[in-house]
DNA sequence: TTCTAAGCGAGACGGTACGTCATGTCTTTTT
DNA sequence: AAAAAGACATGACGTACCGTCTCGCTTAGAA
């Protein structure tokens, strides 16, 4: 008999996402007891166990909560990078520097953010979650992917990138290097880092126009876009 | 006081890394527990903490035991893949050829292989234990990029990839895709992947000398070499 | 606002009524739950509130129903024992045969009967259960006392018992026997132990003619024997 | 694994008594909870788990360790009537004192006692747990009624009471209309009643050499009475 | 050779968190 | 207004591990 949602209660259910973010962000995501998130909620504990099925679910609602719906009205100490600067006309104009935007909102929100890197430690429990890793999947990283994918498709049907390559490959080219360094490789992870990634990946990428001209190695080929113009 | 290691016992460790490594590979990183190892090893379990500080140590201590160590006398289900194929000079001669190794390699190690998959849990519970994290930087990480980038930093020196690209950014590029689907995106990690993204790569480091011969990838799918001819 | 009686569902009431009894007597008092009873009524758990005020009162009024009642239409398993045998002049006539006629009924219903050893928990139940106790001392244990009380006292007046003994207390020698083997002893409780203990009561009771000396309580009864040498 | 009792840690057993003993008296039986004793023992819960079986176990030992081990050195509120006056000599010369000691004693212990009435508590708990009735059958209420026993035997061989009553028969004549009283009946239980009880009792015991023709069990004596007019 | 200090197996200990269960109150919807 | 349905706060339950702490027992190296 799954529960009812829609006799919920949503006075609960608020307090319940505020309690278990606020201790994850203040002690980390192993602190996080569900007697703890019931306790500071003023909430039954099976309450908990009625509406999520894990620990790692009510945190990752928790944080895609706090982290989507904006800065909160009072006390919220999150940079609200959220989704994305979110115009979206960025994906025809110019892909290096959405692919720019994005890497520096990446650092913002998981390097610089205070809820920032404890995304880490949601990864982490991923690892050992299916569950958490399919929602995860779905609700984070594929809203972020979707429109630099879409911006990729749109600037190999203008020509401005080859077009034999799979976009969701391509994605990880920018994609892959900033979580890499965030939760593998201990090597300090900033804008130059982010910087060089994009570069490369530009280069890996441009090159339908490359033809000739374009192989300058050394300086001109960091901003090799920039440089066809 | 520290314990001291020369009065060691070398069966219980042998038998601490065994059963360890069987729980681990048997039910996953969240059900081995210090009171199950030590049970399955015949062990007290102060004999444990004397000597480990986490569980997490022990386990990568057993994961890294068994899969270092080559593969086992009698019933060892490691590929083996272990550190490397070893022989340095691969690394003149053919970076590609290099490149393709390891990712294949980190495709028999990481997803193929039986205790293959468990390494994500670890990387996981690294993501919560700053300790692991650390080892685990510095006795897995590290000893499969040193000798990537010994081999880019020569191919660099001999003019066949570009100079002006931080050897471990470049090393990156081809380690991060496949840690990235393995952790992050839920997205297939397969040997298709894994040659489109080391061509991907060649692409972005080739060309210092990129002009004529210098990068053949895989298959002409990068055709964009080819197609200039 | 107490509820008003006069609008309570009947059927509500007999189906509760009888989930509890069933689930009373297939798991014991222990196993019976407020909420187990609704469910088996299809019932509201609230309605149990509204008209009772424990579970004490469900179950007791349950076994009461289905006890006094006499066997069901269908499916009762109760030997319906009840009250009493019922008609009244016997009491008049022959106390022995009255006497032993209940001593066999208790054993019928509680030792041989299948809710009977139920019975025993419920008194168990009454021991932390002040409300519980009134009301089984007044609608279970006093109309089984009641009409024995009647007899006695009218084989008093008719000369056959002796006087000086309250009725009540001369009904302990005969009721108590049997509560307690049941409730406090161990020991066994069968059809020998309730003839020897009916025979024990009428010795006890009897004479008042049979020897005009004796009855004096306090003092020189105690070595009665003795000192009638 | 059954624990090994040598190992047990005396300190925590004592202290779990007396937390439990203390519960117990200051708020009943169904106020006790393992959370309860073992926070205000100071003590892990699991070590209650591990040595006793159930709550009433625990209460049960408590109980008989306050009552047995007498008057406790600072503040124990028990009458500390405990086993009984205990010289066995009383046995032969006067049963009547001796009975009459032990009613009084009961009302000692059960109805006047700090913790006397929550032994009716501990009863109804064992209704409903089989364990504890076989525990208290064996550790508190046989230990009482062997003395009693063995003294209705010595007076059964030295002809002051009938032979041919089973002891144990005899004994619950006693014995019984007490526990009536304090467990089922809700009628007074005081030394009136207790003394009332004993000379019925005596009076049905006494009489082999009180009345050579009546000493007929089981067939005549039921109308005993009428068929001597 | 004896002494002594460590490692070791075993497992009891005080704790914390778990997930389940039952309680009694409440609210919503239906009859 | 009673009733079915069921969410809610509360709190006890019994279990699983944790990390620490004795216990004896062995097993050296030092006296």
């Amino acid at each position: 008999m799954p529960a009812d949602p829609a006799r919920r209660s949503q006075e609960s259910w608020r307090a319940i996402l505020d309690a278990a973010y606020a201790l994850f962000v203040e002690g980390g995501y192993q602190s996080v007891t569900m007697g703890g998130i019931a306790a500071r909620a003023g909430v039954g504990r099976q309450t908990l166990y009625r509406w999520w099925p894990s620990k790692a679910a009510i945190v990752f609602e928790a944080f895609l909560d706090k982290v989507s719906i904006g800065p909160l009205p009072a006390d919220g100490p999150l940079p609200a990078d959220g989704p994305l600067p979110a115009d979206g006309d960025l994906a025809t104009g110019d892909l290096a520097t959405l692919l720019r935007a994005y890497a520096h909102g990446f650092l913002t929100l998981y390097v610089d953010g205070a809820g920032g890197s404890r995304l880490r430690e949601l990864i982490g429990a991923a690892q050992t979650d299916p569950d958490l890793a399919r929602v995860m999947a779905e609700q984070w990283f594929e809203p972020r992917r979707a429109p630099v994918r879409e911006a990729l498709r749109e600037a190999q049907r203008a020509g401005a990138v080859r077009a034999d390559v799979d976009p969701d490959t391509a994605l990880d080219l920018v994609f892959a290097p900033l979580h890499y360094r965030l939760l593998v490789s201990g090597q300090p992870l900033d804008a130059a880092y982010a910087d060089a990634v994009v570069d490369l990946c530009l280069h890996a990428l441009r090159y339908i126009a490359s033809d000739t001209t374009a192989s300058r190695p050394s300086k001109s080929s960091l901003q090799g876009p920039q440089a066809r113009r």
